[in-house]
RNA sequence: UGGCCUAUGGUGUAAUUGGCAACACUACUGAUUUUGGUUCAGUCAUUCUAGGUUCGAGUCCUAGUAGGCCAACCA
């Protein structure tokens, strides 16, 4: 199929590598392992492609794993969420694993490291604990617990465990080296103490275990080959193989864990705490809010999954930092869509249009392709009348020659249908265009194979009967910020880039062939954009949102006269 | 007085490991077009700096510079 030669990331070079030197292709296992406390975005798309497309790749497992080790801020309906959203991706999984599923072997193997004396109970306050930590600069200092001996840390573990005491007042940490250059290697913390309800383990527990002990453990458990995370995690590395050299048995596969820069995308926040703030403040409705950068955002703003992973795999991966143009993700819906999208003709800003010499009472229904890029799409009929509606800035009593829409005196094709020339306008009292009165020429229909039909006019403009167009709400969406990089300034909060003008909730006319539409489905409203149908349509009133635009080049023209 | 990571067009990634800096987006030209869409053709780089090795350096060496991450009982 499209075996052309792609460039391999630095991710695959590292596979390629470890093949070459006898890594069994059998034994490749990969992972995306999300922390449920939030819906994943755009970014997790990226790692779920890259975890899932090696997958693909390598004809290797691939599980989804959740990492709730911290019941404070985890939640079912997250998991739920983030199940949906990696589906909906087009991606299958080979396991659900929960890291909660491991609570057992990882105590039973703290009780182990205690025994041999590398790890112990510290019961000094987080404070204490922080200032014995030292600094970047300054090594740390020992806890004064730090010797205690290995029955001592043993009942005392047992009893944390037990739910003899209040959180606080005890933690397990391994006993490494608190003077190590890398922060994260003086004595971590591997358990600490919660008085609170798991979403999956109840009140089992109330000692819950660390990310650092908690996620290389669950690679070896299941023996994932290769572990994945972002840059961030790069000095996390060093523990992630000290813990896992004290459990690991030779003969089983050693996960690998390799960093990569998260990809940032402008205008807007990947950030699962900025995005809940979004929704706390009520910047945004919700989490799928069409605005945010969520995959449920994006789903409900009209974006494909193709689209969405083929935005993945031309940005790629690396290890720089970056910020991806917003454009890029827009082309690749436009793409995407301009295949699959059927073409509709509505009017979001609609002025009348008469045709004076057209029989009053007539219809006529008209034959319109549903979409020049697929053939079997087919075609629809859409009724033409004598008063339609016409885009607004599609008249002008008067401009210049590279205006190729209507003006007086001056001839345009209407989609599908006439060319019509408009002869005069009325309007009110504050100047402003009511109605426009047009002639056709009843021989250059549309198909109809006359000379006059032949006629080459510049123009072409959609339109809708007035008596058979549908009133339809439409979302218009744009950025979120205003700012590319809106969380990026020292200085100054992103929530003060919010654009405000990020949502217009207009009213439009839209074509009756749209009765039938239902949630989801995405058209191109022909010469504007494409649109999908918002789950908030009812029976008697649809809604669409704008997933994007179309291109606009006369736009620019426009502005530059 | 630290440790780790990174530097290639406006943006994001490549470069068969020392051999003509490539692809996509954006922007700009032009052609086609019953969507000012699509499509097609074209234009846009001192590879962070300075030295060095070499017939030849984005790639190797030396010294700088710039940026990011690390001091949560978060992940």
């Amino acid at each position: 199929m499209s075996e052309e030669k792609k460039a391999l990331n630095f991710i695959e070079h590292i596979v390629e590598e470890d093949l070459a030197n006898g890594f069994p292709k059998s034994a490749l296992r990969f992972r995306f392992p999300p922390e449920p406390n939030g819906y994943l975005h755009i970014g997790h798309a990226s790692s779920i492609c890259l975890n899932f497309g090696l997958g693909l790749r390598y004809s290797a497992p691939v599980n989804l794993r959740f990492d709730d080790t911290n019941p404070v801020k985890e939640e079912k309906e997250y998991v739920d969420a983030i199940k949906r959203d990696v589906a909906w991706l087009g991606f299958a999984w080979d396991s659900e694993c929960y890291a909660s599923d491991y609570f057992q072997q990882l105590y039973d193997w703290a009780v182990e490291m205690i025994r041999e004396g590398k790890a112990y109970v510290d019961s000094q306050t987080s404070e204490e604990m922080a200032a014995q930590k030292g600094t970047p600069t300054e090594p740390g200092t020992n806890s004064p617990y730090r010797d205690r001996s290995p029955e001592e840390n043993l009942a005392l573990f047992e009893g944390m465990k037990e739910g003899k005491y209040p959180e606080g007042s005890h933690v397990l940490r391994a006993k490494i080296d608190m003077t190590a250059p890398n922060m994260l290697m003086r004595d971590p913390i591997m358990y600490r103490i919660l008085h609170k309800a798991h979403h999956r383990t109840n009140t089992d527990w109330c000692i819950y275990p660390m990310y650092d002990w908690t996620h290389g453990e669950s690679d070896y458990i299941e023996q994932i080959s290769h572990s994945l995370c972002t840059l961030e995690f790069a000095p996390h590395r060093e523990l992630y193989d000290w813990f896992l050299d004290q459990v690991i048995d030779p003969e089983k596969i050693r996960p690998k864990q390799r960093e990569f820069a998260r990809r940032n995308l402008s205008h807007t926040v990947v950030s699962k705490r900025k995005l809940l703030q979004l929704v706390e403040q009520k910047v945004v409705k919700g989490w799928d809010d069409p605005r945010m950068p969520t995959i449920s955002g994006l789903r409900r703003r009209g974006y494909t999954p193709e689209s969405i992973r083929n935005f993945a795999d031309t940005i790629g991966i690396a290890k720089r930092e970056n910020l991806v143009d917003v454009s890029l993700l827009e082309f690749h819906v436009r793409e995407d869509l301009n295949k699959k999208a059927p073409r509709v003709m509505a009017v979001l800003d609609p002025v009348k249009v008469v045709i004076t010499n057209y029989p009053k009472e007539n219809t006529e229904w008209l034959k319109a392709e549903n979409n020049p890029e697929d053939e079997s799409a087919g075609f629809r009929e859409v009724p033409f009348s004598r008063e339609i509606y016409i885009e607004r800035e599609d008249f002008r009593e008067e401009a210049n020659r590279k205006f190729f829409r209507l003006k007086l005196g001056g001839e345009v094709r209407l989609k599908n249908s006439y060319i019509i020339k408009a002869e005069s306008c009325t309007k009110d009292e504050e100047g402003r265009i009511t109605e426009i009165q047009c002639t056709h020429d009843p021989k250059s229909k549309s198909g109809s194979g006359t000379e006059e039909s032949l006629r080459k006019v510049k123009g072409t403009l959609h339109w809708v009967s007035a008596d058979h167009a549908l009133e339809a709400e439409v979302r218009l969406y744009d950025r979120l910020f205003t700012d590319e990089s809106p969380d990026t300034h020292k200085d100054r909060d992103f929530l003060d880039f919010v654009n405000p003008e990020s949502l217009k909730v207009i009213t439009a006319y839209v074509e009756p062939s749209l009765k039938t539409a239902r949630e989801e489905e995405h058209y191109q409203f022909q010469r504007i954009g494409y649109f999908n149908v918002d789950r908030d349509s009812t029976e008697n009133k649809l809604v669409f949102n704008r997933t994007v635009p179309l291109k606009d080049s006369w736009a620019k023209i426009d502005s530059q006269e």
